[in-house]
DNA sequence: TTGTAGGCGTTATCAT
DNA sequence: ATGATAACGCCTACAA
């Protein structure tokens, strides 16, 4: 491996000088400055990261902490916060699957030294706890992560209003009986988008019927399974909300498989709007969320908390649209 | 920030013993190794990365060179190499939009000393002369990056095969016209799925014409644009093969707006097999390729490069399975 | 079993 | 304008 002695030698200068080129500091005579690059250059010579951020204190990378890797949600939040970050002339440092409490430990620990800040989205609510030991070790932004987190910078979606917001167009459409199919247990975007929907058919005068909420767990599966449960009730439901998109296609799946045709006999709806919904036969009614965006608020909020590490918390929340497409009957004229 | 010496004032040993406990090394008496660790503990202390790899020359760190991050191709590749990398006690260090030759140095400089070994894609083979510069300063995969580099380890796609076999599906159902919709100039893969579809056509007697041959960029849009300059032809196409899905997507709607059906009128078949394609209306026949597998794989190839780095270049194919559904015809049966 | 000290590659602080 | 040299935090001979 070339280092900054081998190009100074070459060069006949000192090794402070090579680096005074390098970080094209003043004081170098443009001599100098020309032969040493020249040398550089011929060495294929370029600093080592590690020695380098050991002295000045910064990597120039984000460290991302994400609960998984999969399907389009995921991908989007990272696309943002890579955007964000090469901008600003960061790496990003992935790191998935860490749901428990000691995964995220664990890969907390590694990630010292080799970030300057952490983005960390573990929606599991008893995992936020673990977090408040690392105060400031770290600069750290959460996403998702429940607002209760007043000692981070957080960023959230705005679920209770967008789940809300739904459930009332579905009442608007007439339907009385509108089911749930909720997220994972203990995870705080699920929890949020269950109070709007119940906020909403309480604001109607419609008392929550128990047996109308299923539990899911975000998958494609887990909203197909779930589709069979609430088809076995006694008194079925007319419309079913389900709390994230993946969830929604599981149960137009399993709808289909029972010969229901939606909307006609059954009204859809999801949240999160991924690539994917518009593309479904239906198309897929749902909550509109900027994915990427959350990914580069996420970003921008943390490379700003890099520069001044002294100025409060703060707390963003994104905004969410109702996207009507045909799974829910459409657009109300 | 609490360093080793840290630990070592407080527990009342020197650094050498505080690191011998955290790598657990032998001959640490049992009473001062639970000291330590306890004193690790209550203060919080984890061992500075950069600090580490610059003396141990490892970081646990692969490096990864994206052209892109959009899509679902782009996500499920990270994913794969991320799933690899996480089972060996590796991160990534993620990088994207690198297309042009000053980019892609540029990124590998940054990369020096923070990575141990690099994942590259680029398809565009100009890009590829500029890799043969970085021989032996890093481990590397290249990622469908032509199979001309003998200099790297490769894995590519088995694109050629994939397109032939496709084709001549096609051809068994009947069409003779078969349209090409082809990907982004100077990119290999795409050329790979072309010469493809030419080898099944001139192996069925049948002279590839040039008018049925519209180029894309592997957008959506493109395949939607490539459909209009295609229908606008004297004799139409019976059947469109597009180099991949997204752009078969696109044709897909281009279709529909012209009020042509699918397959009835026209049959469309694409490359790669998206999560998306199994949905669309009608479903997308495609030639299905395992795109996290891809990642896996490389970064498993570069994983063990990196343990003995004297063996010799490695040159994978993986490869493809057709997959036909309504778009197309269905299976003959 | 433990401590001392040198060095990893770079930048920062002094001299000169 | 340039050069010595001391950090940065850690690991690892070697010494004790």
């Amino acid at each position: 491996m070339v280092t900054i002695k081998d190009v100074a030698r070459e060069a006949g200068v000192s090794v402070a000088t090579v680096s005074r080129v390098w970080n094209d500091a003043d004081f170098v005579s443009p001599e100098t400055r020309q032969r040493v690059a020249e040398v550089a250059a011929r060495l294929g010579y370029s600093p080592h990261g590690a020695a380098r951020s050991l002295i000045t204190r910064t990597t120039f990378a984000l460290g991302v902490l994400l609960p998984d890797l999969y399907g389009e949600f995921f991908s989007e939040i990272i696309r943002g916060i890579d955007h964000a970050a090469q901008a600003a002339g960061y790496h990003i440092l992935v790191s998935s699957s860490h749901e428990s409490k000691d995964e995220i430990d664990a890969a907390l620990r590694s990630m010292r030294g080799r970030v300057d800040g952490m983005i960390i989205m573990s929606p599991d609510l008893e995992a936020q706890r673990t977090l408040q030991a690392l105060q400031g070790s770290f600069a750290v932004v959460l996403l998702n992560g429940g607002a209760e987190s007043k000692a981070f910078d957080t960023i959230t979606i705005e679920n209770h209003e967008g789940a809300r917001e739904m459930t009332r167009h579905l009442l608007a459409r007439g339907h009385r009986r509108i089911a749930m199919i909720g997220g994972p247990q203990r995870n705080y975007d699920a929890a949020e988008r269950l109070r709007g929907y119940r906020t909403a058919l309480t604001e109607s005068g419609i008392a929550p019927e128990e047996s109308l909420v299923v539990q899911g767990d975000f998958s494609e599966l887990s909203g197909h399974r779930a589709v069979k449960r609430l088809l076995a009730l006694e008194s079925r439901p007319t419309a079913i909300f389900a709390a994230n998109d993946s969830m929604a296609i599981g149960a137009l799946s399993a709808l289909r498989e029972n010969g229901l045709r939606v909307p006609e006999d059954i009204a859809v709806a999801g949240f999160d709007d991924i690539p994917l919904a518009r593309y479904m036969n239906p198309p897929l009614s749902t909550v509109h969320v900027d994915i990427s965006q959350l990914g580069e608020r996420a970003a921008a909020l943390l490379l700003t908390s890099l520069q001044k590490n002294t100025r409060p918390h703060q707390h963003l929340q994104l905004s969410t649209t109702l996207v009507i497409r045909a799974s829910c009957g459409g657009v109300i004229s």
